[in-house]
RNA sequence: GCAUCUGUAGCUCAGUGGAUAGAGCAGUGGCCUCCGGAGCCGCGUGCGUAGGUUCGAUUCCUAUCAGAUGCACCA
C-alpha cells in the first residue's frame, strides 16, 4: 500500500499539473490548525512568486479541482492562500480496511534494501554494565529493530572494548594481587590453567582498583602500558589471561543484556580487528596519508572546505602501541570484507563526536569506505539526575545497570500490587512488573531525543501517568479486554471465552480480526483513523532520521487518541451489528499499530497490567 | 583560548519558514446505574538577548549571554 501522505500528495499533484502550475509545489503536510482542518497545502503561497499571481486566485483554482476528488470531503481556500483539506470518511475508511489485510499494516518495505551495520553496546570486557551503557544498548536495539522493518539488513555489533589499556591494567594488578600465578613466571612451560584466577565480582572489583592506581602512581600507569603492547604483540601468557578474562566477562555481559531484551548479531570487539592493524598501517602510510608527528604516526584530516581547525587522528602511538582511532578503522576495514555495508550507525556517548568525525574522514581519505558511504554518528546525550548533574547512587558512585532495572521493576511491582480491580498473583504480577518496569525505563529514554542530555526521574518514570511507557501498556492492556469482552459475548456459552485472543496480545493480532472498518461516524473515531493512517510515514521517517522519539510521539498520541474514542463510545454495547464490528476491527487494529511499536522499540506489552 | 552541542510554561520534554507554538508533571475544577478511573473533560503561564535575510522567523544567518562537552599518544 503507498503512505497515506503519498496518496493524497499525488491528488494535490494532478491538481497542480492539471492548473498549469509545477508539480512539485503540491506539498501536503499534516495541518497545524486542527480546528480548520487536518492537512493543508501551502503550494500556492509559493507558487504565487514563480507565478505571479495571487496566493488565493491560485489556491482557488486548486480548490475548484479538487471539488471531486474522492479523498476529501471538504477543501477550501482561506487568506493569503492556504489550502485546507478534510478527508473523505469512505476513503478513509478504505484505507483502514487496506492496512487490515496487509502484510506490516500495509506499510510498503523500502525500494533498495541496503546492509547497515550498527554498532552500539560499547560494554567494556571486565567492567560491569552501568547506566552509562544503557543509552547506547536501548537506543541502537531500537534502530535495529526499525531498521529490520522498514525491510533492510542490519546486523547489530556490541563491539566491546576488550583490546585497550584497561586489559594492561588488569593484568598488572593480577600481577601484584597474585605474583605467583603462572603467567607471570617468565620460566613457566607448561599448560596454563583451564580455570580462570578469579571470579567475575573479583574481575568487577579488580579494574576499579587498577584504575585509580594508575591514576595515583605513574609507575604503575608505566607497567600498564607495557602489559597492554605485550598482549597485543602476542605475548602467549598474557594472551591466556586475557582470554580468562573474555571468558569470565562476556558471560557476564550476555546475561545482563538478555535482562534488557537487547541482542546483538556480531558479539565483535577491539580484539577482532587487531589483525588488520599493520595492513591498515602500511595502506595509510604507502598513500602518503600517513606521516610521523612528535613520535607518533598521524593523519590528516582537514578538508579544504572547512575552514575550521580539525586536529589529525592519531594513528600509532610513539611507544607503538595501537589506539582508539585504529582499531575503529581495522574494525570498518573488518567490516568492508565481510559485509560489505551500505550504511554504518554508530550509537555512541556523543562526547565522542570529534573521534568518530576523524575515523569517518580518514576512513573516506583512504579508500577503505566509498566517499559518499553513509556513516552516521548517533551521539547521545548523558542521562542526568533530578540535580541536572550525571545520574549517580545516593552514594555518589556509578550506578550498575542491573541495580537500576531491579529499582524500576520493583517500583512497578509494587503499583500494580496497589491496583484494586484487577489484582493479581505474586507469579504473574512479578512478570507484569518486569514487563512494565523496562516499558518505563526504555519510553523514559527513548522519548527523548537522543543527541540531548536527559534527566533520567525515577519517580517521575515509575508514576505511571502521563506521556510513559506504562500508559501505553496500559491503553494497550484496556483493548485486550474489551477484545477478551468482545469475544465471550459472541461465543456464548462457548467453553473458550477468551479463545480469539488468548496470548500476550502481541503482535500475532495483526490487522482487524476480519471485521469490516466502516467510515467514521464521529470526530473522535476519525481522529483515532487519521492517527492510524501515518503508521507507514512514521516508520519510514522515524528510520530514516534515526530518531526513535518519533515512534514515541506517535504511539503516545495514538494511545490518547483511542482512549477518548473509548470514553465517547459504546463499543459492545453498540446494537448495529455492523458498526459495532466495525468498532471492534478498528481497536484491533490500533492494537496491532501499537504492539508493532512497542516491539520496535524494544519492549513488550503486558496482556493485563 | 579554540571548537561542537544545547537554551521553548514553575519542572520534564515535543514541534514548525507560515494562520492561535504543543504535551506530560505539578496546581486546580468536573466525570464511575456503562466495555479497565494507571482513564476522560476543563482552567494558567513560554520560544535566552540583540540585530539581519524574508511577504512572513521560535525555525535560516550574524553577534551576544548562559550551560554542557571536546580539544594528539585513555577508550
Amino acid at each position: 500500500m503507498k503512505k497515506f501522505l503519498d496518496l493524497i500528495t499525488e491528488e494535490m499533484q494532478s491538481a497542480f499539473t492539471a492548473c498549469g502550475y509545477d508539480e512539485d509545489l503540491a506539498k501536503v503536510t499534516l495541518s497545524n490548525r486542527p480546528d480548520l482542518c487536518e492537512y493543508q497545502c501551502n503550494g500556492a503561497m509559493a507558487a504565487a512568486k514563480r507565478y505571479k499571481k495571487k496566493p488565493i486566485d491560485i489556491a482557488n483554482e486548486i480548490v475548484e479541482k479538487l471539488k471531486e476528488s474522492r479523498c476529501f470531503e471538504d477543501v477550501s481556500a482561506v487568506m493569503p492562500g492556504f489550502i485546507n483539506l478534510k478527508i473523505a470518511g469512505p476513503f478513509l475508511a478504505e484505507y483502514m480496511n487496506g492496512m487490515c489485510a496487509a502484510d506490516k499494516l500495509g506499510m510498503e518495505e523500502v525500494q533498495e534494501k541496503q546492509t547497515v551495520i550498527v554498532d552500539y553496546g560499547g560494554a567494556n570486557v571486565a567492567k560491569p554494565l552501568h547506566v552509562g551503557h544503557l543509552r547506547a544498548a536501548v537506543i541502537g536495539e531500537a534502530i535495529k529493530r526499525m531498521g529490520r522493518f522498514v525491510g533492510h539488513k542490519v546486523i547489530g555489533d556490541v563491539h566491546l572494548g576488550d583490546w585497550g589499556l584497561q586489559m594492561g591494567l588488569i593484568i598488572e594488578e593480577l600481577k601484584d594481587r597474585k605474583p605467583n600465578l603462572p603467567y607471570f613466571d617468565e620460566s613457566f612451560t607448561g599448560e596454563y590453567p583451564a580455570e580462570a584466577p578469579f571470579t567475575i565480582s573479583e574481575l568487577e572489583e579488580i579494574y576499579p582498583a587498577a584504575s585509580a592506581k594508575s591514576k595515583a602512581d605513574p609507575a604503575f600507569k608505566e607497567r600498564a602500558q607495557q602489559a597492554t603492547f605485550k598482549l597485543q604483540s602476542g605475548y602467549a601468557p598474557y594472551r591466556a589471561i586475557w582470554r580468562h578474562i573474555m571468558n569470565v566477562s562476556l558471560a557476564d555481559l550476555k546475561k545482563n543484556y538478555a535482562n534488557l531484551d537487547v541482542e546483538f548479531d556480531l558479539w565483535k570487539g577491539e580484539s577482532d580487528a587487531e589483525p588488520y592493524i599493520p595492513g591498515l598501517i602500511k595502506d595509510l602510510t604507502d598513500k602518503g596519508l600517513a606521516y610521523e608527528s612528535q613520535g607518533a604516526l598521524v593523519v590528516d584530516v582537514v578538508e579544504e572546505t572547512d575552514a575550521k581547525e580539525l586536529p589529525p587522528c592519531i594513528i600509532r602511538k610513539s611507544d607503538g602501541a595501537s589506539l582508539y582511532a585504529t582499531s575503529d578503522l581495522a574494525t570498518i576495514i573488518e567490516r568492508e570484507q565481510d559485509f560489505k555495508p551500505d550504511h554504518y550507525v554508530y550509537v555512541v556517548d556523543k562526547r565522542q563526536d570529534l573521534h568518530f568525525k576523524q575515523v569517518f574522514r580518514v576512513a573516506k581519505k583512504a579508500g577503505i569506505v566509498s566517499p559518499d558511504r553513509r556513516m552516521d554518528f548517533v551521539g547521545f546525550g548523558t542521562m542526568n539526575g533530578k540535580d541536572g548533574k550525571p545520574f549517580k547512587t545516593r552514594e555518589g558512585g556509578v550506578m550498575r545497570l542491573e541495580d537500576l532495572i531491579a529499582e524500576i521493576t520493583d517500583a512497578a511491582y509494587k503499583r500494580i500490587m496497589e491496583n484494586e480491580n484487577h489484582a493479581m498473583e505474586g507469579g504473574e504480577a512479578k512478570e507484569t512488573a518486569r514487563i512494565v518496569g523496562l516499558a518505563a525505563l526504555k519510553y523514559g529514554d527513548l522519548s527523548n531525543q537522543a543527541t540531548k542530555d536527559y534527566v533520567f526521574d525515577i519517580d517521575r518514570f515509575t508514576s505511571f501517568e502521563g506521556n510513559t511507557g506504562p500508559y501505553i501498556l496500559y491503553t494497550v492492556a484496556r483493548i485486550n479486554s474489551i477484545l477478551k469482552k468482545y469475544a465471550a459475548i459472541r461465543e456464548t456459552g462457548a467453553a473458550q471465552a477468551c479463545g480469539c485472543d488468548a496470548g500476550t496480545g502481541s503482535v500475532s493480532a495483526a490487522g482487524c480480526g476480519g471485521e469490516t472498518i466502516l467510515p467514521p461516524a464521529g470526530e473522535p473515531e476519525k481522529t483515532l483513523m487519521l492517527a492510524l493512517a501515518r503508521f507507514s510515514e512514521v516508520m519510514h521517517t522515524s528510520f530514516e532520521e534515526l530518531a526513535p522519539h518519533k515512534i514515541c510521539a506517535y504511539i503516545y498520541e495514538l494511545s490518547n487518541a483511542l482512549n477518548h474514542f473509548y470514553h465517547e463510545t459504546k463499543i459492545i454495547a453498540e446494537e448495529d451489528e455492523a458498526k459495532r464490528a466495525g468498532y471492534i476491527g478498528l481497536v484491533t487494529l490500533t492494537r496491532a499499530c501499537l504492539t508493532t511499536c512497542i516491539d520496535l522499540l524494544g519492549f513488550e506489552a503486558a496482556e493485563r497490567m
